[in-house]
DNA sequence: GCGATCAGTT
DNA sequence: CACAACTGATCGC
């Protein structure tokens, strides 16, 4: 769950997937995916009134964001301040302060982020440096080096900040089965159970949102059918999801969703109450897409797990795992790394503070984030088997350095769901129970054993129950809304205005900037570690006791009563240093020769 | 009655 | 079993 409070040190007059309290005074907003959890604010009243007055007030994101945004007309009031940006494609948007003039400029470009439909990160380019806010993302490992516009020429950009998604950024999350594995065992069980007969249905028990699709679009195409949902109206513009999915329950695979659908299923029934035409029972599987999770070390992933009866889980995942993570990290080198989940349960106290901690505190800040790892072997939390596969290297992806970037190269399969072209859509129908089950067609006689999924038992370490705790108390001191009714400066929204192909040239550097990194290579090489001295440590404030990272050699913890200060500090807006006691350390990046 | 928040469920 | 959303209780306006 994001715990990013919205603005970015660097660009503060816009806020990104935040759009609550203070984030009301934004010059522009972003919207990084239409999942609710990054949405705070966005339906609210008070932002609803700052349109009516703030005529170059914009929401950026992409066209498939804003396609689904307004698939739900809470939102239709955004409709004509929404400025949909196509992918990789910088634009230059002009950040206006209304009631001053005073205005700042900036160029921001839309990356994949393989999360949801429609789900981008954000790379922001201007006087204050380049930083990238990541949202949400799942990215496979070598995925960034694919990606064009982190690159300028055949060299990484000199990347000052992220803003990351951490929800797995935590050892215990080393590796995640590929989406392609997870799919395949997908497949296979499913393919096992229809098989047998047109009465055998299985019901992908899918949580109410956006990140699915692919799952639907490759089952469809794998089993020649469609898969059976309970709304088509959000894809209505998106034909490459729309032709596999439909509203006619006659199939025999069904992701509908009811209050009541695990009670259903356990009575096996599905959650559209579809039944066969001739009354024979269904014989219903449920599987249910869930997180999965392995060890550095473990050797064997299973991708479905049955929990007895007839339901299962399977794996998948929305977020990239710590090995991605790492691989994306230590490819972009940024030099200062925040987080955008905090997990931790505070204690009371903590909670008091926290109240004073609206903005986000770097967990790292080195100009070499890779090879840390080298260093300190991230407690082996329960790893217990040796195995092989321990390549060490797997850390830190060997490839860069002597590959060029290859930005031709398909970027992370998601690609198709960036596309939205218009489309004429029929309605369909909605849920009238009873006939209309066509019947059951695609009979494959194909029995066969219920057996193929990865069956090892051997002692593999799944799994552990840690507390990503989601209350994490909203940061920011709730200001009175000093709801901006200024007098509106009709600005041409020449802010708005995509002017694309502007290929800009990263090399700026802010003068002024501590951290800016020097000269960084962005090819890494991973074959020498002389990262000794390469932090990888999260602010103390935030370190949740699941994360237990270790803390930056040579710092030391800041005090309570430090940090309430900085808090404060920052909150306020006052310029802080937090850098934290690495001063003269550097990790050189040794050029890519 | 609406919305925000929290606790609990899935 | 790890995401993200829905439900219901409570509180405030």
């Amino acid at each position: 769950m994001s715990s990013f409070p919205g603005r970015m040190k660097e660009y503060s007059t816009i806020s990104i997937d935040r759009f609550d309290k203070e984030n009301l005074h934004a010059r522009a907003y972003f919207l990084s995916h239409c999942h609710k959890d990054h949405m705070k604010g966005l339906k609210g009243p008070l932002l609803k009134r700052k349109l009516k007055f703030c005529l170059t007030v914009r929401l950026y994101c992409s066209i498939v964001t804003k396609e689904l945004l307004l698939s739900n007309r809470k939102y239709a009031f955004w409709e004509e301040h929404i400025v949909a940006l196509e992918l990789d494609s910088p634009t230059h948007i002009s950040l206006i302060d209304e009631v001053t003039g005073e205005s700042e400029d900036v160029v921001v470009t839309l990356l994949p982020a393989g999360h949801c439909p429609g789900s981008v990160m954000f790379l922001f380019e201007g006087a204050q440096g380049t930083v990238l806010y990541t949202g949400d993302f799942r990215l496979a490992v070598g995925d960034a080096a694919r990606m064009e516009h982190l690159h300028s020429g055949d060299r990484v950009k000199d990347i000052k900040s992220v803003y990351l998604d951490t929800t797995f950024y935590d050892p215990r999350f080393y590796q995640i089965p590929s989406r392609e594995a997870c799919l395949i065992g997908i497949k296979e069980l499913i393919q096992d159970w229809i098989s047998q007969s047109p009465y055998h249905v299985v019901w992908l028990n899918c949580k109410a949102a956006y990140g699915y699709e692919y799952l639907f679009t490759n089952l469809g195409e794998e089993f020649a059918s469609q898969v059976h949902v309970n709304s088509l109206d959000m894809y209505r513009k998106m034909p490459e999801i729309l032709s596999y999915v439909t509203t006619n329950r006659a199939t025999q695979i069904h992701a509908c969703r009811h209050p009541k659908d695990e009670e259903l299923f356990r009575a096996n029934r599905l959650p559209c109450g579809c039944t066969s035409p001739d009354g024979t029972p269904l014989r219903i599987i449920s599987i249910k897409p869930s997180t999965m999770w392995f060890g550095e070390r473990t050797r064997k992933t299973k991708v479905i797990v049955r929990m007895g009866g007839s339901s299962y889980r399977a794996c998948f995942s929305f977020h990239s795992s710590y090995s991605e993570i790492k691989d994306f990290l230590s490819y972009i080198c940024p030099v200062n790394i925040y987080p955008n989940v905090i997990p931790l349960a505070r204690t009371v106290e903590e909670d008091i503070q926290a109240q004073a901690l609206p903005e986000i505190v770097p967990i790292v800040q080195t100009s070499c984030y890779m090879d840390c790892t080298e260093s300190n072997d991230d407690e082996d939390d329960e790893d217990e088997e040796g195995e092989l596969l321990n390549s060490k290297p797997s850390v830190l992806p060997a490839r860069h350095s002597s590959d060029p970037p290859s930005p031709k190269k398909a970027p992370p399969t998601w690609a198709t769901f960036f596309k939205a072209e218009p489309v004429l859509t029929d309605e369909s129908s909605e849920l009238d129970n009873s006939q209309s089950s066509q019947a059951l067609s695609t009979y494959h006689t194909t029995s066969q054993s219920p057996e193929l999924f990865d069956e090892d038992d051997e002692s593999e370490s799944v799994h552990m129950t840690s507390s990503q705790s989601t209350h994490i108390s909203d940061g920011g001191t709730e200001t009175p809304s000093q709801l901006d009714t200024v007098p509106v400066q009709a600005e041409l929204d020449s802010a708005a205005q995509s002017s694309k192909q502007n290929k800009i040239q990263t090399n700026q550097k802010p003068e002024n900037d501590p951290h800016r990194p020097i000269e960084k290579e962005p090819a890494v090489r991973k074959d020498q570690s002389e990262g000794t001295d390469c932090t990888e440590a999260m602010s103390d404030s935030q370190v949740s006791s699941d994360f237990d990272l270790p803390q930056t050699p040579g710092s030391k913890a800041p005090h309570n009563d430090e940090l309430k200060e900085l808090y404060k500090k920052l909150a306020s807006g006052e310029e802080v240093i937090t850098r934290r006691g690495q001063q003269g350390s550097v990790c050189h990046h040794h050029s890519k020769k």
